[in-house]
RNA sequence: CGCGGGAUAGAGCAGUAGGUAGCUCGUCGGGCUCAUAACCCGAAGGUCGCAGGUUCGAGUCCUGCUCCCGCUACCA
């Protein structure tokens, strides 16, 4: 009954601070599900880490006159610190650039090494003198051969759409110096995949025709369809892992070789600290990976890391990768280095204590199924109508009754009627219905399922009128309270994955450690009481707080400003 | 250019095996007053990107086109 997942989010690369495109399509989708399934009583690593490899990040030290190592230490804690302000709940979250990284990933170049996975290819690639560096495409402009326009990249010509190699172009200049390169000859190691396509083509197309997203499912097939091709996993550089090749000076594995074997050498070094054993988690047929990433990554987790486990052997395949679409901010693409994004960082300063807040709106408005749109206007109505109007002033309203009527001692039920069943009956139909949504990954139905309890409470309230019979009928008041509490100890306990700290607050105030039952899922589902009267409650505590409009339009011209600079 | 995804009420999104188009917010009208002027009920509002086709009947199938996003093997 009991099951293991190994519940991955895409390793953030260490060039800059989170922003809520992140948020949206990964690490909130992942934090749920992780805390749904632990909630449920299942045995969970969500395993995550920085990716501190790759020629950005060189190419940001050069220009800041630091080394590589200086930039991902500074964004590594920045990073870390801010998904732990959010409530992001990582088992671990490691750094490919540590020792047991390095190690485990020259390890498994090495195993597939030895197995003849590999192919040694010897090309001409551009080479900037004055940088003393080997350019990849994207680095090299020039005219383009087909439409002659001027600042074509290496790989492909933005204007005409042509895709190309750098060699092709007319009169290239390096974007690092500005010189024209010269070609120098390169060896590298390629990945022969071409020798798993009729196994990926079982395992995705025939396998996971139905389990996986649609959108998963139809980029995955259009690289099948297209055969696939032996694939680098080196580079020329100096920043990475090692080849662990003799006559290799100067080549590093491919970060997209390196990084999801980070995710493995993340899990070990979780269990080395806690003591398990961490091939359970990556060895045994019966845990259940699941990769959360967004949509530019689905080649690397379907395709090629499947294939490099495969290829190893010993691991387990993915058993589902729900990657996400992207998060669109005020109408406009999310971009870094034009600073057109909501920092992580900037929002926690900026609306402390405000970390459900945008947990809900990006979990309600996540990308799932196509590009969405975060504006700053439905971030506050959101806030307001929803969290603050539904949700927090349902607990308000029952917390208030109960101190007013019973001085905050819950009073005992006598004979429930079918009002009272019923409602109780829904609230129970909303929690199997939200545990079968979030195990399909349809986070933005489950959470709005979940408000609808709470909907379903105030309803509740509106019909029954204890204020009006208080002074008339207070056996029919008192199951009305002990009702309207009962739900409130169910929006508790089963808002910890999509609202934990609105959750934890709530457990507080309703005193959830005083009621000697424990309040977890196989009661709920049960239908069983979680409260039990005589017990006295805590005064009312505001769950959430309206968010003003002179906050929305200073986040706006924020924007604005940033925009014009 | 090729491939994949998307285009549905003012906004953001659902639409499962083709059969009178749904949800949340917003707007308008009513109820209630315990509650963070919150809550509950009701109404208005869409020729489902464009053009054809199949069918008794298409948002849902087929063809062509337009626009947006991603990938296209050294961008992570």
């Amino acid at each position: 009954m009991k099951k293991t997942f190994t519940i991955t989010a895409a390793l953030p690369y260490t060039n800059g601070p989170i922003h809520i495109g992140h948020l949206a399509g990964v690490y909130i989708p992942a934090d749920i599900f992780s805390r749904f399934m632990r909630l449920i009583g299942n045995d969970v690593a969500y395993i995550c880490g920085s990716d501190e490899h790759g020629v950005p990040i060189t190419i940001k030290a050069k220009k800041e006159g630091l080394m590589p190592k200086d930039i991902v230490d500074r964004y590594h804690r920045n990073i870390k610190k801010s998904f732990a302000d959010f409530g992001i709940s990582f088992d671990n979250y490691s750094r490919t650039s540590s020792k047991l990284h390095h190690k485990t990933a020259s390890d498994f170049f090495l195993n597939l090494y030895d197995n003849n996975f590999f192919e040694e290819i010897t090309t001409e690639q551009f080479f900037d003198l004055e940088a003393n560096q080997f350019l990849p495409d994207r680095f090299v402009v020039g005219i383009c051969p087909k439409c002659s326009y001027e600042k074509s990249y290496g790989d492909q010509c933005e204007k005409c759409g042509t895709s190309h190699n750098a060699i092709d172009l007319i009169d290239p200049k390096s974007s690092i110096s500005g010189n024209s390169p010269s070609l120098k000859e390169t060896r590298h190691w390629y990945l022969k995949l071409d020798e798993f396509q009729s196994f990926l083509e079982d395992w995705i197309l025939i396998q996971h025709k139905s389990d996986w997203k649609i959108n998963v499912y139809g980029q995955c097939k259009s690289w099948l369809d297209d055969g696939l091709k032996p694939r680098a996993v080196t580079r020329d550089l100096e920043w990475g892992v090692a080849v662990p090749l003799e006559d290799s000076n100067g080549k590093v594995l491919y970060v997209w070789f390196d990084a999801p074997i980070g995710y493995i050498s993340s899990t070990k070094e979780w269990a080395d600290k806690k003591n398990l054993d961490w091939e359970k988690y990556w060895k045994n047929p019966q845990t259940e990976l699941i990769h959360f990433i967004g949509k530019d990554n689905i080649v690397f987790h379907c395709i090629i890391f499947p294939a490099m486990l495969k290829a190893h052997g010993e691991y387990i395949l993915p058993k589902n990768v729900p990657a996400n679409e992207f998060l669109n901010l005020e109408g406009a693409k999310i971009s870094t280095s034009n600073n057109w994004a909501v920092w992580l960082p900037d929002y926690l300063k900026e609306f402390p204590n405000k970390q459900d807040a945008l947990r809900y709106v990006l979990t309600v408005n996540a990308p799932e199924n196509k590009d969405n749109d975060f504006t700053w206007k439905d971030f506050q109505a959101r806030n307001n109508n929803e969290l603050v109007a539904i949700y927090g002033n349902f607990i308000n309203r029952v917390v208030v009754l109960t101190n007013k009527y019973y001085d905050g001692v819950i009073p005992k039920p006598i004979d429930l009627d079918k009002k009272d069943l019923q409602v109780l009956q829904k609230v129970n139909e909303s929690v199997v219905l939200i545990n079968k949504l979030v195990e399909k990954f349809k986070f933005r139905e489950s959470c709005n399922e979940y408000i609808n309890i709470a909907r379903h409470g105030n309803k509740y309230l509106a019909d029954q009128e204890p204020w009006k019979i208080f002074k008339t009928d207070l056996k029919r008041v008192n199951n009305i309270i002990f009702v309207s509490l009962q739900i409130s100890s169910i929006l508790a306990t089963l808002g910890e994955p999509f609202l934990p700290f609105a959750s934890n607050k709530l457990k507080k105030i309703l005193n959830h450690s005083n009621h000697d039952i424990k309040w977890e899922w196989g009661k709920i589902i049960a239908g069983d009481l979680l409260i039990k009267p005589g017990i006295r409650i805590n005064e009312p505590e505001l769950l959430f707080t309206k968010i003003e409009d002179s906050e929305i339009e200073f986040q706006l011209e924020k924007l604005r400003k940033s925009k014009i600079s």
